[in-house]
DNA sequence: CACGCAATAT
DNA sequence: TATATTGCGT
């Protein structure tokens, strides 16, 4: 059901250029806008309204290695890094089918950086290989920390990964209903986010940031495309109350 | 219940 | 092709 009509990404239109200017637009996605059928019989409760098809964009993917990153291996289950990644619309059952996808991803890189060589994620699938390829995975993940008998490890070679074209943005890509989902990030300060975005739902959640620089931290997580770390990291310190 | 994974569906 | 969903064991 990938809709063929359905665009792999909204075409970059504006910026995006290609040759730099990576542009810190904090706009990376749309408003959601509210297209005629939008709810239907009236709006339903987001809770049973059957959300468009997440598309794992090389950002949100790095968000999601970086929660995974954060939180240790042992600690990555699908709830705990949907909590951390904080992006609102995402479900367990989202991260928890990509996260099947990245542990056999993840599985193959062992197998290939202990063994041979050279490349990357050679041979393997292709369809998860680039979308994996183009967020850095931390040492740690391929190698769970030997307790004590890590004599050589050969070099990890990091899977060589080329440029592709990032394009922006949007993450979800609403082909039914007229929904365009991820767009700021919850302020999920105690619980969890009730609603996912839609609509012209009030939101006052603009009043957080607005008095008190607290989840704006987040914001920050982005800009650089792929090959960087972290710079989350240091976000997530400050505001290190969640937990 | 939440997790993990294979198989399957869309 | 990429996600979502399901089934079953833990």
């Amino acid at each position: 059901m990938w809709d063929p009509t359905t665009p792999p990404a909204a075409a970059s239109s504006s910026s995006s250029p290609p040759s730099a200017s990576p542009q810190p637009n904090s706009s990376e996605f749309d408003s959601a806008d509210l297209g005629g059928g939008a709810a239907s019989t009236g709006d339903e409760p987001a809770r049973t309204l059957k959300r468009p098809r997440l598309v794992w964009t090389p950002q949100l993917h790095k968000r999601f290695v970086d929660a995974v990153a954060h939180l240790g291996i042992k600690n990555a289950v699908p709830k705990t890094i949907m909590q951390l990644m904080s992006v609102d619309g995402l479900t367990r059952e989202n991260v928890a089918s990509h996260l099947q996808k990245y542990r056999l991803y993840l599985k193959r890189m062992q197998g290939l950086s202990a063994g041979g060589g050279g490349g990357g994620a050679a041979g393997g699938d292709p369809a998860t290989d680039h979308l994996f390829a183009s967020s850095p995975v931390p040492a740690h993940f391929l190698h769970p920390v030997r307790p004590s008998s890590d004599h050589f490890l050969p070099f990890v070679p990091v899977a060589a990964h080329h440029h592709h074209q990032m394009a922006a943005a949007a993450a979800v890509v609403g082909h039914q209903p007229q929904y365009r989902q991820m767009g700021h990030f919850g302020s999920q300060s105690n619980g969890h986010f009730e609603h996912p975005f839609l609509a012209r739902q009030t939101q006052p959640v603009s009043s957080n940031w607005g008095t008190t620089a607290q989840s704006c931290t987040f914001f920050l997580c982005r800009g650089h495309g792929i090959g960087n770390g972290s710079q989350w990291e240091e976000s997530a310190h400050s505001v290190s109350n969640w937990g």
